[in-house]
DNA sequence: TTTAAATTGTTATAATATTACGTATGTAAT
DNA sequence: ATTACATACGTAATATTATAACAATTTAAA
């Protein structure tokens, strides 16, 4: 259960708040909510509801982490490409979240967006699955 | 400005919480909080949150209304076929949603799922635009 | 008609998110 | 260096969204 942080030249650039609450989304993967967040940080010197949810707001900006909005959390981006547009598969029994690589996917929401004359700036799209660990109980 | 309830045989077998909920929204055609609601409905005699809430989990669950995830809002179904899938558009500067009807983009979606094998249950896709009246000004 | 399931009403409380205000810090032009 | 500007910070208070717990009642089956 190592810990692989790429620290990378951008990261540098993330003020201290913001890189705590990016590192610790880094570190878990999964979707985190901002008070569990500020909990896990109280240590790093996070106090307020406010200080997670001004660095959160910066990262999704900067996109670097995404809102799974019918969750109201937050996750690392797992993806090099994602602008704004967001893509996961939740399962509705467990809970546990995969943000979709899939170029195929990507590709054909594109293609959805074009033939369909949709002007769109971005787009949100969750799948709701039951995953396999849950299917076999 | 007319209101047009069609109150077809099924909404008869809707309670009275359920049924002032579901005309609300049906004469809104907007999306609207829980809380608005309930202000709305204050003098139907709705009093609490929570029989605001049950009213449009049940109306969720009949596929009647649909919950926009990333506005904290309700709206009316405005499809028939939709089962527990949605797709909105969404405009970023005044909030104005509307439920794609289109079939040719709900079959797109359909099979993207399929072509990647995704074994969904359902999925909630919501486009951010500029609608047409935000483009202007 | 007895039983089980669903719904209601009410109070309290939890969970999520923002406003407001003052301060500090970095950066770029003068 | 001084000013101006944008960004970020810290803190307290408050707003918004949603659920828990419990008792009573209605509804639909069996
Ligand atoms: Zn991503
Ligand atoms: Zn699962
Ligand atoms: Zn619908
Ligand atoms: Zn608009």
């Amino acid at each position: 259960m190592s810990s692989n942080h790429t620290h990378n030249k951008k990261d540098q650039t993330l003020t201290k708040n913001q890189r705590i609450v990016l590192n610790l989304l880094q570190d878990s993967g999964e979707p985190l909510k901002a008070y569990f967040i500020l909990d896990s940080l109280k240590k790093e010197g996070l106090n307020s509801p406010l200080q997670v949810y001004r660095a959160l707001d910066k990262l999704v900006e900067l996109g670097k982490i995404h809102k799974v909005e019918s969750l109201n959390s937050f996750i690392i981006c797992n993806n090099s490409n994602c602008a704004s547009n967001t893509a996961f598969t939740i399962c509705e029994r467990c809970g546990k979240v995969k943000e979709i690589k899939n170029n195929n996917l990507t590709e054909g929401v594109n293609e959805l967006v074009r033939e369909n004359k949709l002007n769109i700036t971005r787009y949100n799209l969750e799948f709701y699955v039951v995953c396999n660990t849950c299917k076999i109980n």
